[in-house]
This record gives structure tokens, sequence and C-alpha cells, in this order.
DNA sequence: GTCTCTTGGTAACCCCGGTTACCGCTTTAT
DNA sequence: ATAAAGCGGTAACCGGGGTTACCAAGAGAC
């Protein structure tokens, strides 16, 4: 599977996956790993919540979003995918087998998957990045476990003041300007943070005609940084 | 380290850290990793949220409960931990140096810490046990991860039925029985479901009402189960 | 025994936020 | 260019559930 190697070198590059791999022995490995890549259309599913589960899966093209549906049918979005990152993860190693979450292409998608033991097993050829593999895996799955914390944070979070604050306080710190640009659009963060969408509007323009902040489509500007952090109480 | 292992042999032998080594082979690895033992009394801190993070801990003695504490001051209990159960796994192997909860002794405890690279690192003398650990640790952080997915899915339902129907259906399947009892308190479980104490008190009392289930203290028996079902969309 | 602490049921009040419906603006398709 | 779809602000309505406060029943402690 040479293919895969020369066609996605970049994406499999900056796959923390394969992090600390170099690129010799990167083409090996996906010998020896042997995926095969498949294709998807916008709006198509790569995978279906509760179906089951044969193995991680490695976005190589295009976008996708991880889309958890509960029981009373509301969507709530748990990650967008860009090209290089994995899915599945969590439940690839767990015991349960099931996607607990769907993945629905955002534009055209190339992906592939693999098989836990493909990673876990000894491979045959004992390439000597095989075990880095797994030390990768534990430390994506970490992450992952860690993030899925910091959602609990948000969702623990009773008024839908705190939320838009905490929410918009994380997206002050990690784009270090008190103007920025929101990456979700209304429902999108409505949806985010678990709150109806009018709701949403309505408490974020009293905000804004409270002096807290300011905004215009997407691109919104903190006014008053204290008042915000104290209203997560 | 023999001491911990000839009196701790038990804890260890059901820690999932240590699952498929057998007693021996423990034995020459708790040499290896040598970790230090430490005691709690009753409502002591084992470890504090946001506190430096320096390793993943082993319960060997006791009960603990992992509490998460809101920017609000809420706290929602995450998990409760018995003999033989470890924590601070995810934070341990990611990025993050804190920890994010923080662990308290629910009676006398004990505990020991393992720094992450005692566990990933190759060990000099080189355990044939050794690998096992990290993809024993793989496993348990998966299914960390996906047990953080189902307190996610609680926690996006909406309505206060739906959140006790559910977690009373997940109760009853996992003891068998329409007639069970209750493992936590009224405020444990108020914590646990994000609600009211006060509010979970009468929208029990109502379904109790409505004769959907039916309950006394913490005996509780679950009377039309198709309701139940229905309350969680 | 009585005193105190914990647990849990009850009731009144009222506010936050979900629901619905509508409308104007922008973007995309044909 | 015009239609159609998507996005987001606004307003009225009202009910679920948070808040507070009080009380009753057990459970230890002494």
């Amino acid at each position: 599977m040479i293919k895969i190697f020369t066609e996605w070198e970049r994406p499999l590059a900056a796959c923390r996956l394969f992090a600390g791999v170099n690129g010799e022995e990167l083409k090996v490995m996906l010998e020896c790993l042997n995926p095969a890549v498949r294709s998807y259309r916008k709006d198509e599913y790569l995978s279906v919540q509760g179906d089951d589960l044969y193995g991680l899966g490695v976005l190589l093209e295009g976008e996708a979003m991880v889309v958890k549906e509960n029981a009373a049918g509301e969507r709530v979005i748990m990650a967008v995918l860009g090209a290089g990152d994995i899915f599945g993860e969590t439940a690839a190693f767990s015991r349960a087998g099931k996607w607990p979450a769907s993945v629905v292409a955002q534009g055209d998608c190339k992906a592939f998957f693999l098989p836990p033991h493909k990673i876990t097993g000894n491979c045959q050829r004992q390439c000597p990045s095989h075990r880095r593999l797994i030390t990768n895996m534990l430390r994506i799955v970490s992450d992952k476990a860690l993030a899925l914390n910091k959602k609990v944070e948000y969702l623990t979070i009773r008024s839908m003041r705190g939320k838009i604050s905490a929410f918009l306080l994380e997206q002050y710190e990690k784009q270090g300007s008190a103007t920025f640009i929101l990456p979700l659009k209304r429902n999108e963060m409505a949806e985010f943070l678990n709150v109806a969408r009018p709701s949403l509007s309505r408490e974020m323009c009293r905000m804004r005609d409270e002096g807290i902040i300011d905004f215009h489509q997407s691109t919104i500007k903190i006014k008053d940084l204290e008042a915000l952090k104290s209203m997560i109480e």
C-alpha cells in the first residue's frame, strides 16, 4: 500500500497515531497494516451510532463531524474532524463493539479503518515503531477522555449565561484576542451547549445590551472580561 | 516492595492494570515499579482538582469518591471507587498535568501512585509482562472514555423525568430485578443527575402517584416499565 | 431516655429558558 | 434574475424545575 503513503503523506504525517514515526518507517508500517481507503460524499455517514465497530477510523481528506444522538433524538455535536484526525478510538479498544456516535461527512471525504488488533498485536515483521503506535494510542485516548471531561464541565453548568460565558472564555483564551471569530454558527453553538437556538440568541443579545459583549455575525468582542468570568458562577 | 504484594495481593489481583499478570510476575513487577503506599482518613483528599498530577492512583483499601467541581462550585459525583480501582488514569497519560477532578476518601483508605513513565517506559529488567501494562492501560482509558460518553448522555437529557428514567432503567438492567436498591441517597442521586434535591423528590413522588414506580427509602420498584422507557424521550 | 444530625418529603414562589412562529438578510442553486 | 434554502434576531407564552423554608422519621451518641 505504498500508494497510501505517497498520496496522503501529509495527513498521515500529521496524524497523531503515527507521531514520532519517520517517513521510511511509516511506509513499512503501512504495508504491514494494509488499510483499505474508502470515499464518502457530503452528508454521507462514515459510521453510524450503534452499528458494529470493526476498527479505528483515520480521516485522510475532507472534514467530518462527530455527532451523538441521545434517546430523545436530540443531536449533540461532539467534535469536528479534519484530515489526519482519527475517530472511534475510544470504542475500538474498549469492551463495547458499537459506535458510540455517528460520523458525518461535511464535504467529500476519504478515510480508512484499522482493526484494533493490528495496533495492539505484535506485527509479524517486528516493525521497530510498532510499539510506538500503542503508546501514541494511549496518549490519544487519554486526551479524548480529558476532552470529554471538559464537555461534562460545560454540560454541568446549569444557567445558559454560564454556558455561554464558559464557551466564549475558552475561545478567547484559545484565540488570544478579545475580538475573535466564533468557530460555530448559532445553531451549532446551541447544539454544542445543549440549549435551544432562539434562547441562545435572546441571551446573547441581552448580554450585548448589558455591555458585556458585542458581536456581529460570527465576529465577537468581549467588552467586560470580569463580568463574563463572574457569569460562570 | 514485597510487602505490597503480600499485604494487598487480592486488590492488586483484581486491579485492571495488572490483569493477565500472574502472581510471580506481579511480584517482580512491583519491585520494579516500587510504589510508595499512603494512608488517608475519611473525608481526606487523595487528590485535589487542579493540583499537579505526578502519577496514576491505585486504591488498595477502602472506598473513595471521584468528585468534580465546576466553575459554579457545584459538586458532581463522577464515580465511586473500591479497592483495586485506579484513578487519574485519563490525566496521567495526556498533556494536561493537572487533576481534572478531586478524589475524597469515603472511609479510611490506602493508595499508591505510579508516575506514567514507569508504565510506558522500558523497565531496565525487561519484565515480560511490562508490555502488558501498556495494553491494559489502553483498555482502561478507553473504557473510561466510554463511561464519560455515557455521562454525557445523561447530562444531555433535558427533562428531569428523562434523567430519572434513564438512571432507574440502568440500575434495573444492572441489578436484573424490577425491585432493587438504589446505590445512592437522594442528595447523591440529585448530584449525579445534576438536578436540585427537592425537585428530584417532587418528581419521583409524582411518578409514584402516577403508578409508574413505587419506592420506600432506597428500595425502589418499577411498576410500569414501558411508561418509564417512554419518559426518556 | 433525650438530643442532635442526617435524610427525605412537601409546599409556595417565580424565573429561566423551551416552544412556536414570524420576518429579514444572506447565500446557493437553477 | 429569481427561487429556494439557510441563518439568525425577535416576541409572546407558559411550564418545568430551582430556591427556600419547614417538618417528620430514623440513626447514633451520650
